[in-house]
DNA sequence: TTGAAAGCGCTAACAT
DNA sequence: ATGTTAGCGCTTTCAA
């Protein structure tokens, strides 16, 4: 059995606030602390994190949900925070949803009955009362890549539509003019706005967003490569693809080599959010790239934040960030 | 504040052991029954799980270490083994220790702190000593992809071995004799295990293996990058290649683009580890790939065994599982 | 600065 | 089947 604060106690001959007191840095006589030192060093005494915990009503866990662990745009933000957090004292317990709308409802209820600090949450669903569960409780939430109004906390966004719509308009500059798309699910926010992106560089163009130039996916691999067979049967005169998320970017290029079609020789090609993939493609590919690393900077912060202000809490913050581009040779002038 | 057992008690007017009972799936009389159960509902009573834990002892929360969750074989695996273990109620504490034994030590110190109930783990030193603080606390330990003398604990292993000299294998079958290959670090147990089934390969096929075919990377992209810049310029008459992990599959790819060199045309390539990178690649890759599932599913029935074991413990097992290998169009016949 | 004691929300042994 | 009670290991008044 592992020695607590009352074994150390009777060692030193002390009383238990005195442990306690050193224990969270509080004053203690020279020669007290030496003798307490050295007790628990004998005993190899540590300090009971859940009893602690259910005293303070803090378990310095923060939970955090994903859609999909799976995907390279969320693990790499997660292994970054999960980094920051623990380096102040934050476990994370990570539940990942798998996209559906139910399963993070789930692990809502679960974080919550597990009494974390705090959550962390790039939604799937499209609402966000299930959260308010924790604002109620006087628990930080952040919220990653979706704003919901039903709820009020801080959010780290991307500008989704200027990313695409920059996208876009760098394969009109290279003359193209029957552009396809290949966007995410229509009930989810990033897609949405990566989509209304496309839409708003074309219209600039003075070209009409045909539904046929478009294929909707969600954002899986597969889905991407179904989508591309899709928009490739459809549109003989399309020249130009812009895909929105790393997975079907992934697909849409495995149906391209399926399809033996020559990029970018018939057809130009950006892609989104993974360099190495990008790099690794023959030609390279031009792609979007989403700053995760900023993205997860801001995500911990933000919480860590909230965290200490405890109660007294300043203005929600929205932080909104740029993508950058990365030139491959994957479109056609 | 949230409702306690105390607050359906006095509402119900029944005792704290009859809640007890009836919240831990013991008998209580219908009508009782009947009475909590409004109860809750009307306080919205939830059971602190931390409160528990302190009186039982056990927090139902596992904790995994890995070497980076932003390596594929590695999210795969853990994926699968959180939403395996939330489904029977346990949390899992993620630490990523990014490859670092140091940062491995910390982590295990920091979950042991924290009370977990078990660790799940994917080994990047090669001593198993500071694990010993679980298995002497009666906490089962399970590792992934490593064995560990120190400790006693069960183990699922992938035939690493076997994977690696059924690869080269067929590149000797399809006429190779130069074959180059990329290994990864010398101290790691995978990457020793692979690299020896290259080496039984080349030396059952009467061919001695020479040093100069056979390049160190850390696991990394860029390191799968580097070595194969290394092979090609060392051995200017190497046929074929066998890249032993994904991320240097990857890499090295990337490195063959940058080179110009046609594949399989003038190398022929085998990878590891990723369907999805093989299928996107042109030519398809051929690869071997490591059943992330299975794993997944055996680590998490040895760790739930376990701990429903609750002392009287079984025998400890080891499970080695078969790769298999997907053919693609990289390997010149 | 230190000690004594109460209590966080729960479980479990014991008594009924 | 249910009630009473004593802790689990810690923090935190309150007094000294």
């Amino acid at each position: 059995m592992a020695a607590t604060m009352k074994d150390i106690a009777k060692q030193t001959g002390l009383g238990l606030a005195t442990i306690s007191s050193y224990l969270n840095g509080g004053n203690v006589r020279e020669k007290n602390r030496i003798k307490i030192e050295e007790a628990i060093e004998e005993l190899n005494f540590e300090v009971n994190e859940v009893a602690r915990g259910l005293k303070t009503n803090k378990t310095k866990t923060i939970g955090v949900i994903i859609p999909e662990l799976n995907m390279a745009f969320c693990t790499q933000i997660i292994t970054e925070v999960e980094d920051l957090l623990r380096s102040r004292g934050y476990a994370t317990i990570i539940c990942d949803c798998r996209s559906d709308e139910k399963r993070e409802e789930e692990a809502v209820e679960f974080l919550f009955h597990r009494r974390v600090d705090g959550l962390i949450i790039m939604p799937s669903g499209k609402q966000g009362k299930h959260l308010k569960k924790f604002t109620r409780a006087g628990k930080p939430v952040v919220l990653i890549d979706r704003k919901l109004k039903e709820i009020e906390c801080d959010c780290v966004l991307v500008d989704n539509e200027w990313a695409s719509r920059d996208a876009v308009e760098r394969l009109l500059a290279a003359g193209h003019k029957r552009i396809g798309m290949i966007a995410g699910p229509q009930d989810i926010y990033t897609a949405k706005e990566r989509y209304r992106g496309y839409c708003t560089a074309m219209e600039n163009a003075g070209l009409l967003t045909e539904d046929r130039l478009v294929a909707h996916g969600d954002y899986t691999i597969e889905s991407g490569a179904a989508a591309m067979k899709e928009l490739v049967s459809r549109n003989p005169d399309m020249t130009a693809v812009f895909v929105s998320n790393y997975e079907m970017t992934m697909g849409a290029i495995i149906e391209i080599n399926e399809l033996g079609i020559e990029i970018p020789g018939q057809l130009s090609f950006i892609g989104f959010d993974n360099v190495e993939f990008a790099k690794a493609n023959i030609p390279r590919l031009s792609i979007v790239i989403q700053p995760t690393q900023e993205i997860a900077g801001h995500v911990s912060e933000l919480m860590l934040r909230r965290l200490e202000e405890n109660g007294n809490q300043s203005e929600r913050e929205t932080i909104k960030l740029r993508t950058s581009f990365v030139e491959g040779k994957s479109v056609k002038e």
